[in-house]
DNA sequence: CCGCAAAGTCGCCGTTCGGCTACAATCCCT
DNA sequence: AGGGATTGTAGCCGAACGGCGACTTTGCGG
């Protein structure tokens, strides 16, 4: 999901410490920030520290991706020559499963 | 491509800059931040604030997607007894490509 | 090789951070 | 409704932030 604020950053930070059944207290701990701390970044707090962000994300098995030009998709692609249409070979293994 | 540490938003925002044809100087009015922090935050400053980071990306026309339990992906995904074991397909695939 | 623009560094300054303790408000679970 | 756990606030503190002006260094075109 596209994330273009810091209260984006909180809202998925929330959501994902819920779905873990994780306390402020312990995500706190295990990214090695203040309780009070996550509490500011829940609510979106503009201000907080990149690093302690992505250790948070870190912490809750999150991962960010970035888009646009001049930034590389992937590290590394196959040989184009060994490409497959993906969506051909799922269609006929849908058809038989073999 | 996968972000996970503030030198990786340095080395991108640096990248997408100069991809751009932009200065420093001309970022860093755009994001309205700056020309000093432009070159901490491209030299990868991890106690960098979150929302200037963000208004950086935006002005360089950059977009952040973030992965994982608990964050809905844009499009809705299939019902999960629809689903397939891709490697093995693909692996079975290109063993016996039809 | 020169010269200018871009990039990087330094110090000053007012502001804000984030940890902490303590307390209040909420949420659950029984 | 009761009571512990969880979450949200408030204030204090030392440390770091980010803007700014002034340099220095680097890089590139002529």
């Amino acid at each position: 999901m596209r994330v273009r604020t810091p209260v984006d950053f909180g809202l998925m930070i929330r959501q994902a410490r819920r779905s873990r059944g994780m306390t402020q207290q312990q995500l706190a701990r295990a990214a090695l920030v203040g309780r009070q701390w996550v509490v500011e970044i829940e609510a979106g707090k503009p201000r907080a520290e990149l690093g302690m962000v992505l250790r948070t994300l870190a912490a809750l098995d999150l991962s960010l991706t970035m888009h646009g030009e001049g930034i590389p998709e992937l590290r590394r692609s196959g040989d184009p020559s060994e490409a497959v249409d993906l969506q051909s070979v799922l269609d006929a293994h849908r058809r038989n499963p073999s």
